[in-house]
DNA sequence: CGTTCTGTTGAGTCACCTCAAGCAGTGTGG
DNA sequence: CCACACTGCTTGAGGTGACTCAACAGAACG
């Protein structure tokens, strides 16, 4: 686990290594830059008047957030783990095309996901969300590396709260219902922060998909 | 209600009026264009493989729709009401500098309020929600018109399942809640289609938000 | 080695759903 | 003009899945 801050420069802008759980702006900041993550896992989230919060993405590797249509952050974003991340000018945008294009490109794919996330929360039992989220990690993590989906294990950096947050769940459902798949045999649980997929197609299954 | 379809040209892509409840395209079809609402209500939805349905939105007077990230749409669009919509082919997006701006514009903002739903419907209860529904038509006129809030009628040319699956809930409960609002005095009924807002504060305070 | 934070487990409650019946508006055929 | 069916909305009764509250266990940390 890093603790100190890295500072660098490229020509796409400033790299910046942040440890975990530090925030990288906050609900309401003005909107300056553009980040990508290089690597780490951070997380963007909405907070609600009682303090409630919905947490809207864990972004990986290679992902945008940031982006907001006027100038203000609609969101936060935190760090969950040490986190690389790359950030870029807002002006940029007018410049350099590219940048636009791979933006607009993520733009439509961010609607696509919310909507995604949208379908998981309003229509799905806790038991399809729970798999739903284990499904998009080990998918995440399968478009890396081959596709050996049994036996891998995917890794939980956030806390319960964040996953129940994040689900739209209670802390203890969750538990509950990773408890579950355990029990059902379609996962493991080596520890707290590991989840072992024994079978992948079951947990697809489970979370309302047709398997792959 | 109109019964038959007309079409037009003009600068900005083909102009054509649709009757009520007519598919302007559905889910999965090749995206090939891009609309726009005139006149006249559209809503978008998702369907399930167990045929259930979340309505994605309701699109006024100004809005876009249809916009995808890959080839294929990812949702359906219909027509509530009778509705004028122009659209234009998708590959003008390369030439026009001024679509591109527009369309990336409001697909920040579509981000946004896809956000904003995801929250409405994850984090209030069934009377929250459906205020917030009326809140969101009775602001859309506003933003046309004059500033009189209270007293204002608003329009629900959608069914009552049409909201419920907008909100996430059963027609049931839509009813209910609509007649509870009502027994409120915070809005009317006067017909089954038709809403009048008594007192907009207080329906903006039951939405869950504070007053504008 | 206590303290604190996170995760688990149990018991009870409640908001919304489901099922079922009734009702109003609209159209249709005799 | 009136039965009849049909569709969309409302209302009631009962069931249930996830939440809340509360206690406990285990890990992390000083």
């Amino acid at each position: 686990m890093q603790t100190d801050i890295h500072d660098a420069h490229n020509g796409f802008g400033t790299i910046r290594v942040y440890p975990d759980k530090t925030p990288i702006y906050h609900q309401g900041d003005s909107a300056t830059r553009i980040f990508r993550v290089n690597s780490g896992v951070v997380m963007t989230f909405r907070l609600l008047e009682d303090s409630r919060r919905q947490i809207t993405g864990f972004c990986t590797e290679g992902e945008f957030f940031g982006l907001s249509p006027h100038g203000d952050h609609m969101d936060g974003a935190v760090t969950v783990t040490s986190a690389g991340i790359q950030s870029v000018s807002i002006s940029a945008l007018e410049t350099d095309a590219g940048l636009r294009a791979q933006i607009m490109n993520h733009s439509f794919r961010k609607i696509e996901d919310t909507q995604n996330l949208m379908m998981t929360l309003t229509k799905t039992s806790s038991e399809a969300r729970v798999a739903a989220f284990l499904v998009m990690l080990a998918d995440r993590r399968l478009r890396r590396q081959g596709p050996n989906a049994d036996g891998l294990e995917v890794s939980l950096p956030m806390s319960r709260l964040d996953i129940a947050d994040y689900l739209g769940l209670s802390r203890e459902t969750v538990s509950r219902r990773l408890n579950e798949l355990k029990s059902l045999g379609l996962i493991g649980l080596p520890d707290t922060h590991t989840a072992q997929i024994n079978r992948f197609d079951g947990l697809r299954r489970c979370a309302g998909m047709m398997a792959a």
